[in-house]
DNA sequence: AAATAAAGTTAGACTAACCTAACTTTATTA
DNA sequence: TAATAAAGTTAGGTTAGTCTAACTTTATTT
């Protein structure tokens, strides 16, 4: 059985690792900062990982997991996302609060309590973020992957996921009244600082660049 | 903050000093026993639990919890039963299930989450095992203190909490069709060895008083 | 390609939470 | 009440997980 830490450690190194922004390796240092940790703090826990055989790598190399480490990383992110769904859908907590208790809740041990978790929650694909939850095999729902900021012009979309999930963020989208599944329309891109004009419900609204890199959305 | 490890020093003493048997201290190795620990170990933990003020004892004398500690205890004991409630009758664990998980669930840190559990659960009195669960100020529901073995013959009673809580007893039970709120009548006491014949719905059964001294009951 | 910067490792130290072994104090009992 | 037993304490050791400071290896840049 892991520690918390151990478990934190995988986690860290499934999300380095597992990101969709390319790279497929991670360091030491990118560890420990994601960690708030020091390098030298993550390079002992790392030579435990590997005599364990969670993670795999050589003297001065990147690190990767091996096949039981990601298992058991996806596994806790399928915890984590069962239970954030279960904070906002059942407990009524704000998107923006979850991620914080569900960090705690996710290294609870027993695969009872998550499976009927689940089947409470009438087995869900995506949590409240849009982020796809792992079945119990591993498997995961397909993630959205269009950026907002690269709709077409007159195009419409519905909201998916939000690729940051930093409480100021998701506080903003719900004072725009933006949430998984609204529809949006792009009425205008401004060439000058890529901002866009949206059609959200009846209203309009000009977003910045950043904000339509961070929003992910379904065609149509 | 406490650690795991503190709150469950708190929650023994809690338990060692609340005993209804009535002794309201509790010594080192009463804690080292009841906590699965060695006597130096519990030394060494008091006396940083008595430097935080969490406990008070001078060498060589006693146990008992400060005011404070007294709180902490009484709300990782909230947190507890409200965890158990929430797993017998959400989740449809077995009541001799849920202890080990509440266990882990007792110390995830989040008031909002233990107070928007308890308005999910119906701010619920009593626990599966007909313990009661602590309001948020500290105070407690009343607590049965008839033990089956002291009811009159043919008296009747309900059912209102185990004094026993180990799988096997809870098990027991379950296979007899008794829970909470069962309807009891006592038919012959044995003076023999103590047991007692009762009847339970339209069946009759025959009990220890090991038995029925595990059980509390309300009158009438 | 040599100099410099960045990344990674090692050594030594600390705290929390456990242990064993030896010792002291208090309680029990012959 | 003196001997013995039980309870409690101290000293010193272990592991997990963290740190700082110094060092080595790899990558970058001129």
């Amino acid at each position: 059985m892991l520690s918390n830490t151990e478990e934190n450690y995988l986690k860290a190194l499934l999300y380095l690792t597992a990101d969709e922004t390319g790279k497929k390796e991670a360091g030491t240092n990118d560890l420990a900062v994601h960690l708030g940790l020091k390098p030298a703090t993550v390079n002992d826990m790392l030579k435990r990982l590997k005599e364990k055989a969670y993670v795999s790598y050589k003297k001065y190399g990147k690190i990767s997991l091996t096949r039981t480490g990601r298992e058991i990383a996806v596994f806790v992110m399928r915890k984590h996302r069962l239970w954030e769904t279960f904070l906002c859908e059942v407990l009524e907590f704000s998107w923006d609060e979850v991620h914080e208790v569900a960090e705690q809740l996710e290294h609870i041990q027993s695969d009872k309590l998550t499976e009927r978790l689940d089947r409470f929650l009438n087995y869900p694909d995506y949590d409240p973020h849009g982020d796809p939850i792992p079945k119990p095999n591993g498997r995961m729902p397909p993630r959205a992957t269009t950026l907002l900021s690269s709709v077409a012009l007159y195009q419409s979309c519905t909201v998916a996921a939000v690729k940051d999930t930093s409480p100021v963020f998701l506080q903003y989208l719900e004072q725009l009244s933006i949430g998984i599944g609204t529809k949006i329309k792009v009425l205008e891109k401004i060439s000058f600082d890529s901002s866009m004009i949206l059609q959200v419900g009846k209203g309009r609204i000009t977003v910045s660049e950043k904000f339509a890199n961070s929003l992910l959305v379904d065609g149509q």
